[in-house]
DNA sequence: ACCTGAACACCGTTCAAGT
DNA sequence: ACCTGAACACCGTTCAAGT
């Protein structure tokens, strides 16, 4: 591969598709290096080191914009929620790293505005809008991980069904639940579960 | 230190005492060998690899037991949550891999057992209370995430405080509400609003 | 200024050799 | 059966040397 330009924002491109496409566990200096036509150690001089190479990459990732809002609250609460779920299941290898890295960009600030509008139109305001926010936040990391965590391991597809069900009753008993649901269709079940919670938050403030 | 047995548990267990003393980045099995008193290739002989190794480790860390149900089955999810939480937090350095495994022990099967449980003395049951079930996890993943993101980045403790504000004023103006709120708090105020959504399930089962 | 190549101190893992 | 010690193929990182 031919060496073209090499700085910052190339090498952190090359790093994500290297890591799309054959996990994180490839990406290593000399290999990204290889990658882009040039020794290993010439990323030393665009990068301190292979974190701040993976925070690059991280801001890579978030660096979405939010949809535009609509008027209805939910709609729009729905819409940044798919957003930040498309955004980062489109790097599935790269989870723990987004999870573990805070991102503090213009296009994160942009994102958590658009998240509080949407929480304003909604009637919240004050302390009770940051516990909302807060709430839906964690239920949106949080399903990603459950999510991702199912897709990669012995379960079987879009279920989370447990296998170990002697002695348990009421396991054994919701096991024909399980069957034929999709991540998608549960994710926003999950949502307007937390939405539904949302909703009698209005009018507190703390 | 004196070899003393040799056993898998034994092996574990000193793994998790090394990482929560020193961290992930700490354990390596040459590192482990030699807290064990033997040479670091040992342990392949009880373990066939790393992999092997943290799956034990984790499933170490998941020994927990469920609390008794109460009859109030807002207090049991709020018991289970806690006893949930204070389990992960015990090892935060473990976090992402507690996350990432999958562990299905009798422990763990014990724990969802006695969480469908409070689930079903709420009033729901078949599809309604997976739904509440997998919404409630991961509110609990996610919140532990975003705990740990917050204490291991630049924000200041118990605070979810972005520092960029120009330009955004509903951020700007949700800052004073930042103050002065505990994580152990802010938990529970997370939880309640996943509950009051859960509560508006009753009745269906899809 | 930017890249190279060798070097250092580590890794996980394998395997013949010891007891 | 269990542990050792050397070896292999890698790491991240540093640094003198080249251009």
């Amino acid at each position: 591969m031919p060496a073209g330009e090499l700085n910052r924002s190339v090498i952190a491109r090359a790093a994500l598709t290297l890591v799309d496409r054959e996990g994180l566990g490839a990406l290593s200096m000399r290999r990204l290096g290889a990658e882009l036509g040039v020794e290993g150690m010439a990323v030393y001089h665009h990068f301190a080191n292979k974190d701040a190479l993976l925070d690059e990459v991280v801001t890579e990732v978030l660096r979405q914009t939010a949809p535009e809002p609509t008027g209805d609250w939910r709609a729009d609460v729905r819409a940044l929620s798919h957003a930040f779920r498309n955004t980062v299941r489109a790097h599935p290898a790269l989870l723990m790293v987004t999870m573990t890295r805070p991102v503090d960009t213009p296009e994160t600030a942009a994102f958590r505005e658009a998240q509080y509008a949407a929480l304003t139109a909604a009637g919240l305001s004050g302390g009770a809008l940051l516990d909302a926010h807060r709430t839906w936040g964690s239920y949106l990391v949080g399903y990603l991980v459950v999510e991702y965590q199912a897709e990669h391991s012995g379960y079987r597809d879009s279920d989370w069904t447990p296998t170990r069900r002697d002695g348990f009753p009421l396991t054994a008993g919701l096991s024909p639940y399980q069957a034929g649901r999709g991540w998608d269709e549960q994710f926003d079940v999950g949502l307007d579960l937390v939405l539904d919670g949302i909703s009698a938050l209005r009018g507190r403030s703390r």
